[in-house]
DNA sequence: TTATTTGAAGAATAATTTTCTTTTATATTC
DNA sequence: GAATATAAAAGAAAATTATTCTTCAAATAA
């Protein structure tokens, strides 16, 4: 099924706060709890809802190294990007890999505590691979704007 | 107050499932109800626990087309980069702004609905400011990895 | 018109969160 | 070492919320 005016009122909210009641989300779209709490439940079904998740302060967990990678691999075979796949999504360090157009074969996101412990990964982790020919990193100085929330069109 | 293993154990917990009942986990690292809420309660207070957010799919919610691009500032004046952060922060279609180290200023996260919408936001948003001296697009293709849940260390 | 389906409302029940009190363990002071 | 404070955890009660069930209304199809 689709995604109405109202199921996308509902999304627009939870995706900015995910512990809003229904109760509270009823008030704010002039709805019962129930019809809120059934196309919920729906769209977790559905899938349109993927999972509800915490937000942590990297800062104050200890891991403020943002750094992005673009990595060009050795060939460009199916067999090389299968298992350069594999490995590098098995990473905790690595919390987005894609696949992007132009000059190199992925772009990579890690996080890690600091500056030492990317080294070690670097090292350790990326340059080991035997299908990595070349890893551009760039570390961020400063994040300007960082958020989970899609902009949702009516 | 610093966040100690238990605390670790939670948050490695609300990382995956902002969900999860005090009683559930409470059973999962073995302690009662009543310390778990206090240090959520805690965690939250601090700022450790950022915020709840709802992922969602972006196919499914009509948002398909991820793009990195790589801005370079005409003039790196502490006015232009104020003015660029300013703008660039308050459009919905940019989830992520960073300074970085390297061959350029500003590494964005952009994410639209096709190539038709991400043209227009790419020459009605972006090329607009004159503080914008270069733009250059990566496409994403193919998402392999993509994750909120940072590496906790104990 | 008469069924049928869909969406919403309200109420009852089940579960969870929150608060309060008590207990236990860990330091601290004399 | 004993007594006292402090912090963390446990348990129970109250308040709130989620879930289920039944009813109602509107839209759709036969």
């Amino acid at each position: 099924m689709e995604v109405d005016k109202t199921d996308l009122k509902i999304l627009k909210l939870l995706q900015e706060n995910a512990q809003l009641t229904f109760k509270e989300i009823s008030q704010k779209i002039n709805l019962s709890i129930t019809p809120i709490h059934d196309r919920i439940k729906r769209m977790e079904k559905e899938g349109v809802i993927e999972k509800y998740v915490t937000i942590l302060n990297k800062k104050k967990v200890g891991t403020s190294l943002v750094v992005y990678c673009n990595i060009t691999l050795d060939k460009q075979t199916r067999h090389n990007f299968t298992e350069f796949e594999e490995r590098v999504t098995q990473f905790p360090e690595v919390v987005e890999c894609h696949i992007v157009s132009g000059g190199f074969d992925y772009l990579l996101k890690v996080i890690t505590k600091d500056m030492e412990s990317y080294n070690q990964f670097h090292q350790q982790k990326l340059s080991v691979m035997s299908t990595v020919a070349h890893i551009h990193s760039f570390f961020v100085m400063s994040e300007i704007k960082s958020t989970t929330v899609l902009h949702l069109q009516d």
